[in-house]
DNA sequence: TTCATATATCGACGTCTATCGATTTAGTAA
DNA sequence: TTACTAAATCGATAGACGTCGATATATGAA
């Protein structure tokens, strides 16, 4: 026994229409792409604290300098993990002046977390 | 302007009690690395797929000869994924006779996507 | 214009990670 | 015992990633 069950995975020319408890196939070779972008995005303790302390500030938005010495990060560094999570959708950014304040886009957090539910 | 919003991390030493809207101060360093390594677990497209077509199986577990083939990897590969799933606290893996099964542990992905809830 | 500041980008370095083939460990059956 | 199979572990390698210093871009002020 064991080895013989035969899963189905969503490839655009499988046909699939049964044998799933939850009526869902597994994901596609393309579809867990997509996704693990954006855990890839989530995987870094310091990208985690930048999302958090921008939750956290009463305003909702921080811009680059008041987020470099709570890290403990030089600045390029925090530009670049700043990057990361607005190509993942997770913030935007605006520019005020010389200033680039980010936010948390509003929904985001929870689509993601939508994307654990619906595995 | 900018610049002069002082925002609270959580650290041991500090004391919190104010300025959050939605009353919890940011995450602590130590905090984020733990919720990271869940992350970093679900970061990988194979692993995903591994956790969805674990779900999507009617027994609700598979073992790794199931697995090597949908993912098209080789069985030291998936072995690895799988390891780190379980580290993650996101598998369970029963041995039984010669094949090892693999299921999801009840309510882990929930709790992972509570971690970002409660960013 | 020149100067100063805030941020982004570049280039490099070290570390981590995904994958593989080869081997080892474990269980089952003869 | 031996033989076979499933899975884990080992060792190596290529590529991705986090971090930094240096530089470039851009905005505002003098």
């Amino acid at each position: 026994m064991g080895c013989m069950t035969s899963l189905q995975i969503l490839e655009p020319e499988v046909d699939v229409s049964c044998c799933a408890p939850s009526g869902k196939p597994a994901l596609s070779a393309k579809e867990a792409q997509q996704r693990a972008l954006v855990f890839k995005a989530l995987a870094d303790p310091n990208r985690l604290r930048l999302l958090s302390i921008v939750k956290a500030g009463q305003s909702g938005e921080a811009c680059v300098c008041d987020l470099t010495e709570p890290l403990d990060l030089g600045q390029p560094t925090v530009s670049h993990h700043l990057k990361i999570l607005v190509d993942a959708g997770l913030l935007n950014r605006e520019k005020r002046g010389t200033w680039a304040y980010y936010s948390l886009v509003p929904g985001a957090l929870d689509e993601a977390a939508g994307l654990l539910a619906t595995l």
